[in-house]
DNA sequence: ACCTATGTTGATAC
DNA sequence: GGTATCAACATAGG
């Protein structure tokens, strides 16, 4: 489920948690997870190290060490990994009974607690170093000029265009679905049809959307996501929800209303 | 049992 | 460069 609001959930509990913990071991010996490094390289690299700040970027984050002059832990939640630290989740939604298989990459810290990427499905990534560079700016922080001129461009329907990450980093498909129906905007729209008003509304039903996620605990929070699914019908109208692959992602919005 | 679906990203081809 | 498609992983559900 991870898009920006989890991510910020879980970037807020390392701050609050593992800010100031020195690591003693790391576990990066899930070579898929880690790659491209090799086993032994970001422990190497690591081992020793204060942790000092936790950041993010859209659905990226990452740990600056020793005062931002030690290595950089990056960290990608993928589509179904959790940051658990010393056993604490965000507390965002239940989370199954934890498979020790499920824990792809362990910092510990000399106290004896741990930060742990837990991941099923094991797409999450964790390596040192992240390029964040190649990411457009956050969803939850762009501004109005910026926002116009970097989303209402392109060819391609409106909701490939804000889910692409180097064009605005952070929205996912669920988010997509919830700004859209806010919007009252048709994600088949092409991006450069939209005038400044709708851009404009885009943005900010768009940060509502993400900052009420963040304060309730995930995207599955949205008004709209419930609604989701074959055979919904729209909560503002009533009307059916339809249902098409936009982008290659399954994809439900009210014809009615989303024009 | 078998098939389809799934919150992300990246590589590849046109 | 922009856009579309598929694959990577593993699990859940019809």
């Amino acid at each position: 489920m991870p898009e920006l609001p989890e991510v910020e959930r879980a970037r807020a509990l390392i701050a609050e948690r593992a800010l100031g913990r020195r690591i003693a071991t790391v576990d990066d010996t899930d070579a898929y997870v880690t790659r491209p490094h090799g086993p032994g390289e970001i422990s190497a690299a690591l081992t020793g190290r204060e942790l000092t700040a936790a950041k993010r970027r859209g659905k990226s984050m990452w740990i600056e060490t020793d005062g931002g002059e030690g290595p950089i832990l990056g960290l990608h939640l993928g589509m179904a990994g959790h940051i658990i630290v010393d056993g604490h989740a965000p507390s965002e939604r239940k989370l199954g009974p934890p498979k020790p298989v499920w824990d792809r990459f362990t910092v510990e810290f000399e106290d004896g607690g741990a930060l742990v990427l837990r991941d099923s499905r094991r797409l999450g990534r964790a390596i040192l170093d992240p390029r964040i560079d190649r990411l457009g700016p956050d969803a939850a922080e762009i501004s109005r000029d910026d926002f116009r001129a970097r989303v209402g461009r392109g060819t391609a329907p409106l909701k490939t265009r804000i889910m692409d990450q180097t064009v605005l980093a952070g929205v996912g498909n669920l988010l997509a679905d919830e700004a859209l129906w806010q919007a009252e905007l048709s994600p088949l729209r092409e991006a450069s049809s939209l005038d400044e008003e709708e851009l404009d509304r885009l943005r900010v039903r768009l940060r509502a959307a993400i900052r009420s996620a963040i304060a309730l605990g995930g995207v599955h929070t949205g008004e709209f996501i419930e609604h989701r699914k074959r055979d919904g019908h729209c909560p503002r109208c009533g009307a059916a929800v339809r249902r098409a692959t936009v982008g290659g992602r399954t994809t439900f919005w009210c014809a009615k209303e989303q024009v």
